[in-house]
DNA sequence: AATTATCTTTTTACGTTGTAAATTTATCCT
DNA sequence: AGGATAAATTTACAACGTAAAAAGATAATT
């Protein structure tokens, strides 16, 4: 239907093909993500894209930006709920890293290293502004509770580094045979509560 | 001068070869490395490399089996010197991070997410664990003298995974723009300190 | 109703990539 | 000297991202 192209249809176009990208990334890596192969996928000539995105890396950026908010969603969802600070704390981080595991492809979209500059993209800087934000909200909790004590900001970016760190090694492959990722990410967690636990008592 | 092509003139043109592998990483990032350019820069023909390696993932694993090498080296000449076990291994820490930030192409060759499999070239799995050995050894030093308590590996790789989750956000441009590396690098160290100090003082 | 203008989509084409195959070049052995 | 052999180059091809040209389809104008 070619004439005026109203802005639900190039959404909905849009959304088509972010998906399409998403599964051809899952199912063939990064180097399977092709033009072409995502053209043939929705129907349509290799160029037809160019309507909708400036060029690959925009589409790249388009699929990182979905990524980021899939997760930021999945994190505020387990967050959400009712309980003590420490349990909804525990429900963060287990959805952080089930999501981590489960979509091992979008994880690596979202803070793979090799990136073009994303300041380029604001709906990308958007979505990973959504991400960081849950990363020091839940501690605010916990330190209202008295759990924790210090800057929540602080305290969550170390926490956020450190079981991504862990991920992350996990992923490529470079924990050792003998320590696997739970174990890491438990002793992790127990140290930092200790760390991070009031002074006085 | 071609007939036998002895075995040190391989390993002199494999040597040369990685050195100008890295450089153009260096300089014009992942996808300015192409064998065309490779080649150019080495004065020799786009085929010859192939003499030399099976493919380009075979050059890349070079490449990254001598990052990790040149990476353990500076960890282990830092890890040598003299002194008390927490000066030892701060030590460790900051030639971990000075690497990181001084070479960050070749710590992003290292660590990358999205790279061939691992186990089909020995020596790179070889560099790669001679690089996590040291991650534990120096924790070792530290349980003797008594400021840290429990199993060296695991705590060796939660101190490594923190770092290094520090360490990848802030290469992703992930850490917020009201704190930065040095700043959560010093609150993990604190806090896993005092996480895995001894339970009874 | 026919024509024109406008917008979407496809087709075609180009430069670049990794690398297979064929060819050339240089050395050693008889 | 002349063949054998191994290294290096040249040539060639399929696949990529995408620019430019062509085609196709609808709305507006006459």
């Amino acid at each position: 239907m070619p004439r005026p192209l109203s802005e639900p249809e190039i959404a909905e176009f849009r959304d088509k093909l972010c998906n399409a990208a998403a599964g051809l990334f899952a199912r063939h890596g990064r180097d399977g993500f092709t033009l072409r192969s995502l053209s043939a996928e929705l129907g349509v000539s290799p160029m037809t894209p160019y309507r909708y995105f400036k060029d690959k890396d925009d589409i790249l950026a388009a699929v990182r930006a979905r990524a980021f908010d899939r997760f930021s969603q999945a994190l505020e969802d387990a967050f959400a709920g009712e309980g003590p600070a420490l349990e909804r704390t525990m429900r963060v981080g287990d959805a952080y890293v089930r999501f981590a595991f489960a979509e091992p492809d979008s994880y690596r979209l979202m803070f793979d290293l090799t990136q073009p500059d994303e300041e380029n993209y604001p709906d990308l800087v958007r979505a990973a502004t959504r991400a960081r934000r849950m990363m020091s909200e839940h501690v605010r909790n916990l330190i209202a509770e008295g759990i924790l004590e210090g800057d929540p900001v602080v305290i969550g970016h170390v926490f956020w580094a450190a079981v991504h760190g862990a991920i992350v090694l996990q992923m490529a492959g470079k924990l050792g045979p003998d320590c696997d990722f739970a174990h890491i990410r438990d002793a992790t967690m127990r140290a930092l509560y200790r760390g991070f636990a009031p002074k006085d008592r």
